[in-house]
DNA sequence: CATGAATGAGAATTCATTCAT
DNA sequence: TATGAATGAATTCTCATTCAT
C-alpha cells in the first residue's frame, strides 16, 4: 500500500519544514523529497502557503479531536484539565514535527484578513480554547476547581502549554520536555484546585 | 536631533518586519521607508539577519536590564516574581513592535550552530532565565514562596509569559492583555505562594 | 439539444480570447468554463493554437461566404462594394467576440513558414481580398467605379475595413460603429464612384 | 558613446519582439541580447509589460511629434492631410521594428482600467486622432476639402493608414508599402478636396 | 559615510501537453 | 469519447549583496 502522491508531497514538507523552517524550504525541495514534479505540488495545494495551511489545517484537527476525547471521560473538571494538559505533551512529542513547523513557522500571513485559510484556522484556534473552558466550567460546577474566571484562565493555560513548547525550541539545554509537563501539571493544579 | 541614518533604518525594519514578518520585507523596502540608499544598510548590519539580530539583541538587552532594576528592591522573592510578570506586560506594551517580531520572526536560523549571533542571543535568553530562578531562590529563603523545584518552575513561567503573547497573536479577539497580565499574576501568586 | 462538448470548448475559448486575450488564457480555464476535462480539449483540437486556428479559420470563411452572398447580386460594381462595407459591419457585430480575437490577437506565429495551418489562413485572406478586386473589377467594366488601380484599391479598401476595428478596440471613445461603418460607406463613395 | 545599459535593453527588446512577438519573447533573451543581467530589466522597468509601455509611448511620443512638424507648415488643409499621410508611411519605414510591436502586441491589457501606463497611452492617441481633426478643420476653412463631419472622417482616415500596416503584415505577399503609400494618397484626395 | 546601478542565483508559479485509465 | 493526475521546462520576478564612485 504505497504512499499516494499527495501525501508524499505532505511528508517532505512537513520534514523540511521541521529541519529548515517554512521560508528556507523551496518548493523545488518538497518536490526532490517527495520525488514528484514540482508542478504537482501546485496541483494539489494552489500554492507553498497552501501546503502550510494544509498542515497545519490538519494538525490542529488532530489535536482537538484528540484533546475530545482525552476529556470526555473524566470524572472532575480537573482531572479534565489534568488530562488535557498530559494530552498536549503527548501529542507534540508524537507529532513533533508537526509542532515545531506550527511553533516555529505558525505564519501570520495565513490569518490576515484575505487569506483563504483564515477562517478554517481561528475557528480551530477558537474550539479549542473552548475545551479548556468547558473543562474549568465543569470543574467549577462539580466543585473540583476553585472560583477562577474562565476566559482568561483558559487564554493562560492555553498561552502556557504553547509557551513551553516555544521556549524548548529557543532554549533545547532546558529540562526535558516530559519533566516539564509533570511539572505544569503541578504548577496548574497548585493554582486551580479548591481548597481542601 | 534629527534621528540618525542608523537610527532610521532600525525604526523602519521594526516597523516593517512587526507589520509583515522578516522574511516578506525586503531590504530595498527598508530602504526606501528610512530615507537611504540600500546599500547603506549592509554598510551598517552586514546583512538582513544583521539588522534582525541588532533589534533583537537590544530588545532583549532592554527587556533583562529593565526585569533586573524591577526585581532588585522587593521584600520577598513571591513579589520579585510579580514585578517581573508585571514587567514583562510593561515592556511587551512599551515595546509591542519589536516585541511582535521577537514574537513571530524569532529565527531558529540566528540560533543555529555557525550563527555568529548564536551566543548573544542565548546567553541573553538564559540570563532572563536566570533572573526567574533568583526570584524562586530568593522566594524560597525567605519564605515567600512554597518548596517548588527552581529550575522547571522558572522555565514554565518564564515560558507562560512568553506563550501569552503567541496566542494573543494569533488570537486577537481575546481578552485584552492587561487582563490577561492580572490573572497570570494571580495565577501564579495561586501556585506559588507559601501556605498559610 | 445540448451543446456538444466540441462546441461547449469553443465557446469558452472565444469568449476567453476575447475577454483576456489569446496568451493570457490558459488551457485550464477553457477547460474549466466548458465544464470539460482540460485533456479532452487536445483530443479535439491537438493544441492551443489549434483552437485558435479552428476559430480563425472558421470565421474567416463565414466572413467570405457572408460577403461572397452579399456581392454577388448587384447591379454594379460600386453597389457591391458598398455592400461589401456593410456587410463587414453587420458581421463585426454579429460575430464580435470572434472579431475582437482576430484583432487583438492574429497569431503571426500561425502564420510563420512551417505552420499547419498557414495555407488555409492565407488562402482565406487571399480570398477575401480577391473579392473586393472584383467588384472593383466589375465597377470598372459597367463604368459605376472611375479608374483607379484594382490591386492597391482592393488593399486599400479592405485595410480601412480592419483598421476601424483596431483603432475602435483601442480607442472606444469614438464613435459608434455604425456611424463610422456609414461614414466610411460615404469616404469610400467620393472615392470610388465614376464622376458624372 | 557608449550605449547605456538601459538603452540596450529597449533595443534588445524591440529586436525580439518585432521578431517574435511579445509574448514569445523571454525576459531572459532580452538579457541575454542586451548584455545585461536579467534583473537589471526589473531594476529599470518593473516588468515585462513596463518595458512595451516604454516602447510604444516613446514610439507615439516621437510620432505626434513629427506628425505635427509635419503639418504645422502647409498653405492648405488638404496639403496637410497628404503630408500626415507620407509621414505615417515615412515613420513606419523609419521605426520599421517598432511599428511591427505597435502593430501586432498593442497589448490591449495595457489599456485596462488599473493599468498604470493606460492613461500616458491613450492620451497620445488621442492627440494623433486631434492633428488629423484639426488638419480637416483647416481644410474646410480654407476650402480646400469638402464639407465632411471631421470626427468620423479623421477616425476613418487614422484607421485606414494602421490598417495598411496591419494588413501588410499579414499579407506580405501584397503591393510594396511605397506603393500603397501613394494610391492611399490619392485614394483620400479623392474623397476629400473639394470640388472644382 | 553614502549612493544606487548592477549582479546572478534562486524563487514560486504557470502551463501546454501527455497518458494511463 | 472523456478524465484529471502528472510532468518538466520555461517564465517572470525578487532580492540580498557587491562595488565603483
Amino acid at each position: 500500500m504505497a504512499m499516494s502522491k499527495k501525501e508524499a508531497i505532505l511528508n517532505a514538507a512537513i520534514d523540511l519544514f521541521a529541519e529548515k523552517g517554512f521560508s528556507a524550504t523551496a518548493t523545488s525541495a518538497i518536490a526532490k523529497t517527495a520525488g514528484v514534479a514540482e508542478g504537482l505540488i501546485f496541483h494539489y495545494f494552489q500554492s507553498k502557503n497552501g501546503i502550510l495551511a494544509h498542515i497545519l489545517i490538519d494538525m490542529l484537527g488532530n489535536y482537538i479531536e484528540g484533546a475530545k476525547n482525552e476529556i470526555s471521560s473524566n470524572r472532575t473538571g480537573l482531572e479534565a484539565i489534568e488530562n488535557f494538559i498530559l494530552f498536549h505533551f503527548r501529542f507534540s512529542k508524537k507529532k513533533s514535527k508537526e509542532v515545531v513547523v506550527l511553533t516555529r513557522d505558525f505564519p501570520t500571513d495565513l490569518l490576515q484578513p484575505g487569506s483563504v485559510y483564515r477562517e478554517e484556522i481561528t475557528a480551530r484556534l477558537n474550539l479549542s480554547l473552548n475545551l479548556v473552558k468547558n473543562c474549568l466550567k465543569k470543574g467549577q460546577k462539580d466543585g473540583s476547581i476553585q472560583k477562577v474566571p474562565i476566559e482568561k484562565t483558559a487564554f493562560i493555560i492555553q498561552g502556557m502549554l504553547i509557551g513551553a513548547l516555544h521556549l524548548k525550541l529557543k532554549m533545547p539545554n532546558t529540562p526535558e520536555m516530559s519533566l516539564i509537563a509533570t511539572e505544569i501539571l503541578n504548577f496548574c493544579r497548585r493554582s486551580l484546585a479548591a481548597k481542601s
